[in-house]
DNA sequence: TGATCGGCTTGGAACGATCCAATCGTTGGT
DNA sequence: ACCAACGATTGGATCGTTCCAAGCCGATCA
């Protein structure tokens, strides 16, 4: 349920009794509760019934008790398209549902984002787009035929238009990413990578770990840079040596060669990575070798998929409901108050490593 | 945002060329175009416009075509809120999201399903529940004040009261999972696993194994029930012998127990699996005891999951974007023709068997 | 020619909420 | 005791659409 309000409903002690099937009363012969069969009941005016629940301040301590208790009686619920009508707010949020990499990150987030949402009184609506191009198109019809209130991006990139053409259309948003360029003219909420991949090495350093390499995506991937320049910075500062990082794309057998080559050119003892699935790779690599993960050399992964906890890899965890919240947070309260938009909030979250059997072995 | 794609800039073709970032008119200060003025523009009245838009055949086409004209010029849509304060519908669905197991299926579901329902002038809206109980007390609110005009459930089981209460309440639904019980009033849509561990068995049988295993988890869950059923049906109409069958939950460590205990005692030379986690154990226990999956013993799995195509697991896979057009379209034709209710449609799709390298090999 | 019929078209009412201006009832000041 | 000021409450108008019953018009038929 989301509401904070009041509701009775009660429905829920009764048991089934038997007979038909519904202990929920078929409300099509009672019609549904409005805002003067309410005041009719308590005996006051429409506005009135609409001031208890919106202006509380501005009604009598007395009244609104009775109101309230009409309310309850009645199951009252303010309706939703009418209100939308006249304030021309619909209290929902449009998402794009991406197509995931199989890391459950989406999933949570979005599981996440629907509670955060709900606690706020908003809804999220799913919309697909093939591209970016295709979801500035898609904004129109959103916006103007099912008057979404705001937007929460989940993909920024380098060259992103789609949050200028958002603020464009005055239509409020939020991103989950940090924006890659100079524009950031909106709220965004991200991960810090680099704090990540950074306390994934000096867990390493304190375990004892001195030759540590990183494997990490092609150059020129905002956020691969990112992961990789938090490893450089912790590896410096241990006064440890920054070996050349070894490279590849998101492939289990590309991930395996590059880190074949990795272990053999750098012969580390710990190897921090990019993403699980490259971490994998490593596992895989160690494994085809005869060496032992966590033993003989320490592994860490990123984002702390479902494989991960299956094979026992240390992963940086994304605080992905917390994310969430903020996300709901920020682009509700631009909803609400516009003129926030020319201050928007940054927020950059911190991770947190998940320690498994791939890297607490001795050194 | 987290991503696994290295994604490069790239920033495609076109240059930002300069001036204010918005090909998008800010329509702040044209006021949104209504009927009202759309019927001024084409010189005819307000009803006259409705009624080209949703009953053509009631006007005349040299009309039609002026109105058609000022709308396409005034770039007039319906509001979807006077729409639904008027109609009662909200063209909206919903669909509760869950934490899934890290399988892709829902995610995939989730969006074949938002482009259905697009396809058809329905969105998708989000709702969470802790559990059955929880979800129905939600329907309240979601009916009452959201005004959803169907429900997508996706997790049937036994003893769900769910779809009764949904019944009850005269909300339409459609189920993705068949009803494991008798009530089953209402129009569903269901892979038929039975149907893809058969084919599977009849793939191995014609690839010249003769001593086929099956692997399934603990007796009692319908799904679960269903594949085993498959299975022993196909090895029986092969004229082979069906094993007692392994057992295990969805845990690695557990399965990987259950397929040790499986080959030892049955030493079977293909091992059909409900899961691809569990086909994974039996992968782990071959690659223990040097025996080598596709070769020595085939297996297969379910789901078709990312991992399964990492490792090269065959894989039962479900066609889940025909599943979710196919619930699309059952809620919304019992949305706009409640008549069908009295006759709901059900629907068991077959699955298609992905075949890699783990069955492949030489008997 | 005038009454009848059907096809299009029309304006008014309704959906259920909020905004607004006006009203009512108290209280306080003089 | 009267008026002003203020707080609480009221009825009417409004958002944009669809439903409804009545109206208009030209064509058909007696």
């Amino acid at each position: 349920m989301t509401d904070a309000r009041p509701d009775v409903d009660a429905g829920t002690a009764g048991p089934p009794a038997g007979g038909p099937p519904d202990g929920v009363r078929p409300d099509v012969t009672h019609p549904r509760p409005t805002l003067d069969s309410v005041a009719a009941r308590a005996g006051v005016s429409r506005q009135t019934v609409s001031n208890v629940l919106n202006l509380p301040h501005l009604v009598r301590a007395e009244t609104a008790r009775r109101v309230s208790a009409a309310i309850a009686e009645l199951g009252y619920r303010p309706h939703r398209a009418a209100q939308q009508l006249r304030t021309r707010r619909s209290r929902l949020l449009g998402l794009r549902v991406e197509l995931s990499a199989g890391d459950k990150v989406f999933d949570r987030f979005l599981h996440a984002l629907t509670e955060a949402a709900d606690l706020r009184g908003y809804r999220v609506m799913l919309y697909t787009a093939g591209d970016d191009e295709a979801e500035i198109a898609a904004y129109t019809e959103l916006r103007g035929r099912w008057d979404i209130d705001g937007v929460v991006l989940t993909t920024t990139h380098p060259g992103d238009r789609r949050t200028a053409h958002l603020a464009g259309a005055g239509l409020p948003c939020v991103t989950f990413g940090r924006p890659w360029d100079d524009s950031d003219h909106h709220p965004w909420v991200d991960v810090d990578g680099a704090a990540g991949t950074a306390e994934a090495t000096r867990h390493l350093v304190g375990a004892g770990r001195r030759r540590i390499a990183f494997l990490g995506w092609p150059a020129g991937s905002a956020v691969g840079d990112d992961r990789l320049a938090g490893w450089a910075a912790a590896v410096a500062a241990a006064g440890l040596p920054a070996p050349e990082p070894g490279r590849s794309v998101n492939d289990p057998q590309e991930a395996r060669r590059a880190a074949d080559a990795l272990l053999d050119t750098v012969r580390p003892d710990a190897v921090v990575c990019a993403s699980d699935l490259l971490a994998l790779g490593v596992l895989s690599a160690l494994t085809a070798r005869g060496r032992i993960a966590g033993r003989d050399v320490a592994v860490t992964g990123f984002d702390d998929t479902d494989i991960a906890a299956l094979v026992g890899l240390s992963s940086v965890a994304q605080p992905l409901s917390e994310v969430a919240s903020e996300c709901a947070r920020l682009v509700t309260e631009l909803v609400e108050d516009p003129r926030r938009a020319d201050t928007p909030e940054r927020l950059l979250l911190a991770p947190r490593l998940v320690v498994r059997d791939s890297s607490s072995g001795p050194p």
